[in-house]
DNA sequence: CGCCCCCGGACTGTACACAAACTGGAGACC
DNA sequence: GGTCTCCAGTTTGTGTACAGTCCGGGGGCG
């Protein structure tokens, strides 16, 4: 993991969910190569993986920009993360070995200090236990597809400011339905485990959803040159609607 | 799409989907640029892509190999196809335009013909326009996500074995799914076309079933030398259980 | 004005050379 | 015989030079 291609992968996907990296932003190989501090080659090999995991998106003359996504794709992102999780819940339950449970358990242990353990909730702990528990039972149900599919599903971003706006009581509750899921994995149930599963995330979107109306979107629209000469060749990027 | 590695990531792909290179094979670099003439660069690029795809597989020490499919993969393959592409329709029922219905219409009969045109069944022509049927409503659920993830699912491969053992009846049967989907989107009911696709495609999963246990497959064990000595860093690539 | 064409600067694509890492086997040692 | 170590050949990783393509603006023309 030491090889300038993964140093190069690991820092700008880091700026882009992070926001250092603003969406509409141009990423030329040049530039992050000198960023990188390594040359072109492992930038492009970088860029490659980003673009797989639609962390960036490239124009149709393979131009490379960092992406927005718009109220509808945050909408398909929950949906399909809700199947793909619920049905990844599912296999887990069926496949979950003991010693995955007790890693399941400890990480819930340690996201119910971070809500409780202290006065002030200690969100950055709670986040990361959170993924820390969704990613075990990812790697439970065994399926590399599965993994590679929800890697598309890029929400890391979207969960951060999620778990910052939960109130307690959501908190306590999402901690609550991990028990539940441990309970269905030792029980083998893998129905339950998908039915909790579809409704923990249900209930994560619609917070999240509650949060992005809260603050009001600031309306800085893209500067939309008024249509200008046809050429046909102009790289389109998507914008938000 | 005349670039060098556009060029090579199509042959590459080509030649493992059609079985020319076969699983197991490792992948080198340098010969695979001979075999396309052009130089490493595009084909590292290639390999990315189709590493992105899942349709090669790479060792944690870099070595790239055609990866085979065990039945449970097969099995998994066939119902994460189920869960996409019966969400697919949906989406596809709600948004799809009056051309979109009229491209599935013109699919759809070609398949027809392909059924019934001649004496001799012909597989060619089914299984390129029942590709491109489900290709137009994918496009239609107008979720990129969607159509990256199916491409995770690999099954050309599989599905062409399917076409050519489907006796005529079970082919009709696929015709009037399809037509009965037109309906569905016409009709703009989501549900409907949900459900056709699901049904659709276990069905097609108990064909390919019936198949592979049909060609008793050679027991060509991988050669598997014993256990030898441990150095820790022998890269291990799976194996067909 | 508004449209089109053309061109220089900017960015990406490819080849190739050299560096780093892995592989499999030969030989030492118990 | 079994295990460990080391090494030469093989394969992948990276830097760099140069070729190809795209972008956006300036000037000509209606």
């Amino acid at each position: 993991m030491s090889r300038a291609s993964d140093v190069a992968y690991e820092m700008i996907r880091e700026r882009i969910l992070s926001g250092a990296l603003a969406p509409q932003t141009q990423l030329k190989e040049e530039e992050l190569a000198e960023l990188c501090g390594v040359s072109r080659t492992p930038i492009r090999d970088a860029l490659r993986r980003l673009e797989a995991e639609m962390l960036v998106r490239r124009t149709d003359t393979q131009r490379t920009f960092v992406p927005d996504w718009s109220a509808d794709e945050v909408e398909e992102i929950f949906t399909l993360r809700a199947l793909l999780e619920s049905h990844a819940a599912a296999r887990a339950a069926a496949r979950i070995t003991a010693a995955e449970i007790e890693t399941l358990e400890r990480h819930n242990d340690e996201i119910e200090k971070a809500i409780h353990g202290s006065i002030k909730l200690d969100a950055e702990a709670f986040v990361t236990h959170n993924r820390h528990f969704h990613n075990v039972l990812l790697q439970a149900s065994q399926s590399e597809r599965l993994i590679k599919m929800r890697s598309l599903i890029v929400e890391q971003s979207i969960l951060h400011r999620t778990a910052r706006n939960y109130d307690k009581a959501g908190l306590s509750r999402s901690h609550a339905d991990h028990e539940e899921l441990v309970l269905a994995c030792r029980a083998k149930d893998s129905e339950w485990a998908r039915s909790i599963m579809d409704n923990h995330i249900r209930r994560a979107y619609h917070v999240t959803l509650g949060d992005m109306e809260a603050m009001t979107p600031p309306p800085v629209e893209a500067k939309t040159p008024p249509a200008k000469g046809s050429r046909g060749s102009k790289a389109e990027i998507a914008l938000v609607k």
